[in-house]
DNA sequence: GTAATAGTGTCTGTAAGACAGTATTGG
DNA sequence: CCAATACTGTCTTACAGACACTATTAC
C-alpha cells in the first residue's frame, strides 16, 4: 500500500505576559483576517517556510506582532493540536510563554497596530479566539509555578530592582499578598536568586531600598513557597 | 502576494518507563524502516490521517508498537522540530511520556516485535535514531520532577502495592537510596497519596507489609521532597 | 513631629534527615 | 535462636508564617 504520511500547517501563539500597575497583563491583538476576524486573539502565526526553527518562529512573531525585539524569557508551552480548532484544516500550534519587564510604550506601531495589553484576570473572562484562553490559561498556570522553583520572577523586572518590586511580580502572578518582611527573608535566603548591585538607592516615598540584579541561579533553593 | 504556509510531517513519539528489577527501564525499538534503519529508536510514528487527534496517535502508537492498551499516565512531553532532525523532509515530534506497572511479558508480538525493555542508564549513553537520547533525557527529567510534587510514582505500581514498592520507585527513577524509615513517614504525611487497602498483606521475606493503593490527590502536600 | 516604606529580629509550628528501637514474619 | 523487613518514636536542624521592632526617607 503506497500510504503518505498527512501534513499539518505549523503555528506558533505567544502568551506574553508583564506587569503594569502592579498587574499582571498579557498581550492580545485583534485578528485582521478570518477566521474570528476582530476578535481578540493571542499574538501568533504560521512557520514561514519550511526552515523556520520554531522558536524563530515564536521571536519572529515577537517582533511582528508584538514589537518585542528581546524578551529575557520565552520557553515553549505546549502542543495544541485539537483537530476542530482551526477552520482553514489541520492546524496545530506550538504556543510559547514570553516574560517582559513593563515596556514604556504598550506596544510600537510595526505590524502590531491592534495590539494591546489587558490585564490577565479580564482575558480569561473574554472572548478569545480558536482555544486562545485554554492556552492563556495554562500560560498563567505555567508562569505561577515556575516563580516557586525557578528565577522567572526576574524576567518581569528591570535589570535592576528592589525587592518590593520583585515582591509585586509575585502578588501579581500569584494573585495574593505576600508578608513584606518574610517575603524579604525568603528572597534572600534563595542562594544566587539576586544578588546587590552596589550600594545604590531608588527613591518613591519612604525609606529608599537596595538595588539587586538577577542572580547567576536559575533553579531557587530553597524554593519561594506558595502559601 | 499570494503565500501559502508550508506543511509539516507530524509524528508521535513515545517515552515509555516502567521498573524491572528496580530499575528504570525505557522501551526502545528496532527501526524497520529508513531512515536510521536498525538503529534504537523510540516508539513513535506519524499521524495517521488529517483528522486524528495528537493524544489518539501517541496512544495508538502504544498499542501498536509497544502492545500496551493502556497506561496509567500518558502526558504530552513537549515539541522538538529541528528543521535538520529527519532527512526525509520537515518532521515536527510530539514527545509523549508514558508510565506503566511493570509488565508480565516485555512486549507483546504484534507489530513490537523489535521491542525491548532497556536500562535507561544504558539507553542515554546508547546510540539512538534521530534526537531521541534528547527527548529520553527530557522525559526521564520530566518524570523525576513529577515524582516530587504529583502522585506519578503509583503509575509505576500495580493497583495494590506496598510503601516499600513505592519506595523502589523513587529509588529507580531519581537514582538515589533513601531512608526507608523517613520515607515511610513522609509517604504517609501526604495527605491522599497512598490510602490502606483493607488489613491486607502480602510477603517477600521479612515481615509481611500492609497494602495500599493510589488516593485521590494528585498535587502532593507536603512534596516528596528531593535530597 | 507623621506617613510610608525598608530592613531586622524573634517566636512557633511543621517538616526533613539521622537513627534507636520494637514488631512480625521465615528459617 | 538469627536474618530480614515493617513500622514507631525521638532528636536536631531548617524553613514558613506571624508579627514586634528599628531605620531612613519625604513632608
Amino acid at each position: 500500500m503506497e500510504w503518505t504520511a498527512p501534513r499539518v500547517l505549523l503555528a506558533v501563539d505567544l502568551v506574553i505576559l508583564t506587569l503594569r500597575d502592579a498587574r499582571l497583563h498579557v498581550l492580545l491583538v485583534e485578528r485582521g483576517v478570518e477566521p474570528h476576524l476582530g476578535a481578540s486573539a493571542l499574538p501568533g502565526g504560521f512557520l514561514r517556510d519550511e526552515h523556520e526553527d520554531i522558536t524563530s518562529a515564536a521571536r519572529r512573531e515577537l517582533a511582528e506582532e508584538a514589537g518585542l525585539s528581546d524578551v529575557p524569557h520565552l520557553e515553549a508551552l505546549g502542543v495544541y493540536g485539537e483537530p476542530g480548532r482551526d477552520p482553514r484544516g489541520r492546524v496545530v500550534s506550538v504556543a510559547h510563554l514570553a516574560v517582559a519587564p513593563r515596556l514604556p510604550e504598550p506596544v510600537a506601531g510595526t505590524d502590531a497596530a491592534g495590539a494591546r495589553w489587558v490585564p490577565v484576570e479580564r482575558a480569561l473572562t473574554a472572548e478569545l479566539a480558536f482555544d486562545h484562553r485554554r492556552i492563556l490559561a495554562d500560560g498563567v498556570e505555567r508562569a505561577r509555578a515556575k516563580l516557586e522553583h525557578s528565577a522567572l520572577a526576574t524576567a518581569f523586572c528591570d535589570e535592576t530592582f528592589t525587592i518590593s518590586e520583585l515582591q509585586q511580580v509575585y502578588e501579581a502572578v500569584w494573585g495574593i499578598r505576600l508578608d513584606p518582611r518574610n517575603f524579604y527573608r525568603k528572597v534572600q535566603n534563595a542562594r544566587g536568586f539576586i544578588v546587590a548591585d552596589g550600594p545604590m538607592r531608588r527613591t518613591d516615598t519612604g525609606r529608599p531600598a537596595r538595588l539587586f540584579r538577577a542572580g547567576p541561579v536559575r533553579v531557587l533553593n530553597p524554593p519561594m513557597s506558595r502559601p
